[in-house]
DNA sequence: GCAAAAGTGTTTCAGCTACACCCATGT
DNA sequence: ACATGGGTGTAGCTGAAACACTTTTGC
């Protein structure tokens, strides 16, 4: 008897993985046609990178290996944000049928545990060998139509990324180690979808502690050079590393 | 070929219910040792409610089959938190030889969907039939050998219903549809585990429109009788109803 | 009259909001 | 010189925090 019989089939790991440059957010996302799949035809659509939970690991050892697949990073920021389990969320006609090239069980019914990731761009190369050509980064707003689920659970993946940015200090896994305040305002703009008092903002920013400003400054823009910041905490905080007041204006407040 | 079939083993869902009456947060919780159960011996320690997910159901239909099973009650305040799926979560000797008695398959490996519950326990009735017997209110101060890892699934249930009712207009729920402003601060002082200031808790209550005073008053109380209130939402809300400013005096504060 | 909880206002202070102009650089 | 984004200060206001005494009832 072992005590960690075959779940394969049944319970699986789907990554929204967000990353940030050029001012534009994106998410990490694979194409069925990809090189691990032996299903090729005219279905090229998006997926969330995910897999079946392996009989020796937990949920977050199932998302960090994803993780570690596709981008060959270890100890990246993720949040279980909630578990899709719609008996028919992986019924539909094209679906299934790529699921029978690579499922064992292409009929068992899957219950999903959902994470966002989030990932410095700079740090990532998109690996080699197991998902080669076949993941990619595309820009939130171009997102439309992906497999099974997949378009709900990225949906709950923004919003939860949306509420965190505003109580966790977040936002800076997604920026290289300097970065601008102008990377930095852009940044929660682009997650918020509203716009913020430049003045305020870099204030807050100071005032709170979170970031340290660098003596370092930008070279070669067209236009007068940024000062460089780096976040002010150490890199692997307890939980998400302290709560700080991070509200933007016109954000709704709570409870005091 | 089924599209659902058998997730029985592997998927279950439990279910933190938190109850309020007597200025005391309880959890309803089952007992080993109970009519459902053909496992008796001197372990009768407590559990959450949970069952494995049927064919047919998905996730919140699971938790809200579980709350009428148990209270009899439908629309019951559920709200998702989080997904357990250590290997290891039901490994211990004593919960195994539980399990033997009662599951087809005691050796899967099961993930559980844990969801909290607000129940306003002058509405509950412990059924008879299914838990009768079995089912009792604990007061979280008392609970502490929980089966499973159902210790640490009530610990991160306790943990989001301290964040959300900072955030979310729920803590009503939990309370009958008429009830005090005392009744109301000690609630919130008792899931928030500080104490806060009686005029300021008031006026926030009020000015924010959350409640509504009533002409009627308490009767028949050896102090001076208390105005009751209500609950100034429509009862079934489009999320948790709006979210408004609920954050209570040294609550840690946000963005803005 | 005593115990017990209800009820009630004001002052202070922190921090959010709104707002407009000059600066440094590359082309 | 012009275009581009960087960088800066203040005044008003809202709302959080702190704080103590009187009222009503039952016993």
């Amino acid at each position: 008897m072992s005590l960690s019989t075959s779940l394969n089939p049944h319970v699986s790991v789907d990554c929204s993985i967000f990353g940030f440059s050029d001012n534009s957010l994106c998410l990490l996302l694979i194409n069925r046609n990809g090189a691990k799949s032996t299903f090729k035809n005219d279905d090229n659509r998006f997926a969330l990178p995910g897999d079946l939970v392996r009989d020796n690991e937990n949920l977050d050892e199932a998302a960090d290996r994803i993780l570690k697949e596709l981008t060959g990073l270890s100890g990246i920021f993720l949040h279980q944000f909630k578990a899709f389990g719609d008996p028919l969320r992986i019924a539909k006609a094209k679906d299934r049928d790529w699921l029978k090239g690579v499922r064992q069980e292409p009929d068992a019914r899957v219950i999903t545990v959902a994470y966002l990731a989030l990932i410095d761009r700079t740090k990532v190369e998109i690996k080699p060998g197991s998902f080669t050509n076949e993941a990619k980064w595309v820009p939130i707003s171009e997102i439309k139509d992906l497999v099974f689920d997949h378009n709900e659970i990225f949906g709950g993946a923004l919003l939860a990324l949306r509420e965190m940015i505003q109580i966790y200090p977040i936002a800076f896994k997604l920026l290289p180690v300097k970065f601008t305040m102008g990377d930095l305002q852009s940044l929660y703009e682009t997650i918020l979808e509203r716009e913020v008092d430049k003045r305020n903002f870099r204030r807050k920013m100071v005032h709170s502690g979170l970031v340290r400003a660098l003596p370092e400054k930008q070279y070669g823009v067209s236009n007068k050079p940024a000062r460089f910041y780096v976040f002010n905490g150490s890199t692997s905080e307890g939980l998400y590393s302290s709560i700080v007041n991070l509200k933007m204006e016109g954000s709704i407040t709570v409870f005091n």
